[in-house]
DNA sequence: ACACTAAATGTAGTAAAATTACAACTTGCG
DNA sequence: CGCAAGTTGTAATTTTACTACATTTAGTGT
């Protein structure tokens, strides 16, 4: 796709002046989307032709073709790309690439994600009696997180760490009941349990998993999240950002569905908690 | 710099040609940047003048500059800029905006951090004697998180949502205690006062929060995330999922400080977990 | 080593595209 | 109503890209 790229690639297959193009604008892509064929020509010291016929071995139709492209390749130097940390990295460096790793799955989350599912699911919460959260290790904190914002709903709703608990949670539901497993592998055996036994009791199982999972095929509706390996650290750490934001449009799907009147009531549970912070004006 | 969005903006500004042109544009900019100038016009029921005088009055050089720039809009799938969710969204729109908006607060979060900091924090955390994460709210289920990351290291850490447990907790403090403080608005008093109560106890103070808020000025080390303003669900979101990237990237540092033999114990931690996981080799 | 073929490159002419200069037309205001 | 400022279009000019063909270069077999 990346127009620059696929000239380092090719370079061997062209020819000894199409090699000679391929340099100067390699070396200078920025110079070469803005000038002339003639004065790339001339830079590269061929003739017009052959850049002209250098732009079409790129599969491009002609030279003003090929500058789009490039400029296209230009224009982000490369988005964010899914880079590993590297063991001889500075803070600067890692910190970069966890930033830009974790913005690189967040887009190819987004782009897994099946719409359909997102806006039947938020129909299925926004009918519940009662919601729970699940999950387990990484995906606890997930779990926590989705209680922290759908308690503001004024639904009832359930978060457990504790598998005992979780169980007998699910033992105890009925029908109109909502249970949310999180789990990016899909794989942990109890939580597998867990929606056995909730969907034995009437329960509505939705698993936010991968998709295939043993899991998954636990769920009455599964919201499967694309997020490309973790990085090398052993440690869940974009996974469970795509969970997160996959959350946070739940949320957000149901307070749509709910509409004004409902929003209003959700400023009105921020605005509570104003009594426990110090006072914005107070500072310089 | 985004030329569509420049075209959008000054709309108002052009003459009744120009916009007609600008309307051609932004119905369709793929055509728009493989048309020639005729064509435009053409499509826009205009001279090529007009056309040519619209790409100039967006400061470029004249209609192929005007391309290049609209290529390079074009490029990067409009980059992820902070749009708010609008009551009329459907779940396609709302997802995307979402996720488009945490990856834009993720990329502002970046850049405005303080690396210098970061690589302090990592220090002090790597030389700990006892890490506690401490958060409320939203920023509760952020130091929970934390715990599940930091716990792997081997070293005593400590997580407590109940705001008793906490304070009680920085009571026992002593000097190579670290204590890590969550909170977005800095401004939550009983973390400032649990602040006040670690650093009495020789504890370091590490505030994940905001630049100059209460909680910061109580901090020994502060590591402030810009983040734009929450999308007005009135609930925390990009906040929170800045702060956990930050997580991850301390807890990154924090491995590589460790070295090489260190993360084979990462690996092991993690391998620990298959007896409660169901083997992938039984899926299809 | 030479000749022959195929590929590569360049030259010159042609077509297309963009730009300029200027003329004709609106529009608004005294 | 008429004039000025601003807009738009026409036609000529210039620049740019492309094509066809000629020349060169490199490679292969005898």
């Amino acid at each position: 796709m990346n127009i620059l790229e696929k000239i380092t690639q090719n370079k061997a297959a062209f020819s000894k002046s199409e090699r000679k193009v391929a340099d100067v604008i390699l070396a200078n892509p920025q110079t070469a989307i803005h000038s002339s064929i003639a004065t790339l020509a001339k830079m590269s010291d061929v003739s017009e032709p052959t850049v002209n016929r250098f732009c079409r071995r790129l599969d491009t139709k002609g030279f003003p073709d090929f500058k789009l492209h490039l400029a296209q390749s230009l224009a982000n130097g490369t988005p964010y790309v899914n880079r590993h940390v590297d063991e001889n990295d500075g803070p600067d460096e890692y910190t970069t690439k966890i930033f830009e790793s974790t913005m690189a799955s967040l887009e190819v989350a987004r782009q897994s994600i099946d719409v359909q599912a997102v806006n039947r699911v938020v129909d299925l919460l926004t009918q519940a009696q009662k919601i729970s959260f699940f999950g387990l290790g990484a995906s606890a904190s997930v779990a926590h997180d989705a209680l922290n914002k759908f308690f503001r709903f004024n639904v009832p709703v359930v978060y457990f760490e504790d598998i005992l608990m979780q169980r007998m949670s699910c033992m105890n539901c009925t029908a109109g009941d909502v249970v949310v497993l999180i789990s990016h592998t899909g794989r942990t055996k109890s939580l597998v349990e867990i929606a056995n036994i909730a969907r034995s009791n009437d329960a509505t199982v939705v698993g936010i998993t991968s998709a295939g999972s043993p899991l998954s095929q636990e769920c009455n509706y599964v919201l499967s999240l694309e997020v490309p390996e973790d990085t090398d650290m052993y440690m869940p750490m974009a996974s469970r950002i795509a969970q997160l934001t996959l959350i946070d449009v739940l949320a957000t799907g149901f307070t749509l569905r709910r509409g004004n009147k409902f929003r209003e009531n959700l400023k009105r549970v921020k605005d509570t908690l104003r009594g426990s912070r110090y006072d914005k004006r107070n500072e310089i």
